[in-house]
DNA sequence: ACTTTGGTTAAGCATGGTCTTAAGTAACAA
DNA sequence: TTGTTACTTAAGACCATGCTTAACCAAAGT
């Protein structure tokens, strides 16, 4: 199954889960099979193929299937998308916080 | 209300809804009161602050009341956390791959 | 004092997300 | 060909989420 065009909504949806972070978290040591995934974990085989299933739709994970194995691997891209909207805010707000400082130390000079 | 211990959990589970991420977009530009912060929506005020409710209790909002108007502020280290995480495991796979390619070229080197 | 503004609380409802078990399929192994 | 492995599909239980309306409260304005 080849990669979901990315939305923040079913991206951000998708790490909020901490079993779906700690499979991405094994991914970014290289690519796993389903069965891989699962060992970690105290549940059902589809319920971790559901999880797979949420990564994959957001675009944050991509996976094909090799005779019966399915290999699962980020895709980075989608990651940098989610990090960049958050970075893009916190930027904004930092630079008010810049030009803030501005205004006061230029009306310190005004008074000094 | 002053801010609680950030987690992870919350805060992506508070950024996969499009109604609270242009609050957070709206609050990059600077803080807001809640009827301000409604406005821009077609939803009643307790949706909004129920809203407001999960970005606070996610870290990625405090909030103080004055007289009668609550006045809602972005918290820059919580979605800078948030960030990190995600940073964190996307350079680990970029470094991965550059390793890769280091073994290709030095292979390649070999058969020259 | 009375009204308006800004927000809060509570209850209810529809939908969606996270698991389960049971049953099925297709590839590979003996 | 028979069994085992690696998923896949389907259906249901159960709790969480995202809204609603109604009623309330307290600060500010007239």
């Amino acid at each position: 199954m080849l990669n979901q065009s990315p939305n923040l909504d079913l991206m951000f949806q998708a790490l909020a889960d901490p079993t779906r972070r700690a499979m991405i978290d094994r991914l970014s040591h290289g690519p796993a099979s389903v069965s891989e995934l699962a060992k970690p974990f105290a549940m059902s085989l589809p319920a971790v193929v559901q999880h797979l299933q949420a990564l994959e739709q957001s675009g944050l994970v991509s996976s094909q299937k090799l005779g019966r194995v399915r290999t699962v691997r980020i895709e980075p891209e989608a990651l940098s998308l989610a990090e960049q909207w958050i970075n893009d805010r916190r930027t904004l707000w930092a630079r008010r916080l810049d030009r803030l400082g501005d205004l006061l130390s230029e009306t310190e000079g005004d008074q000094q």
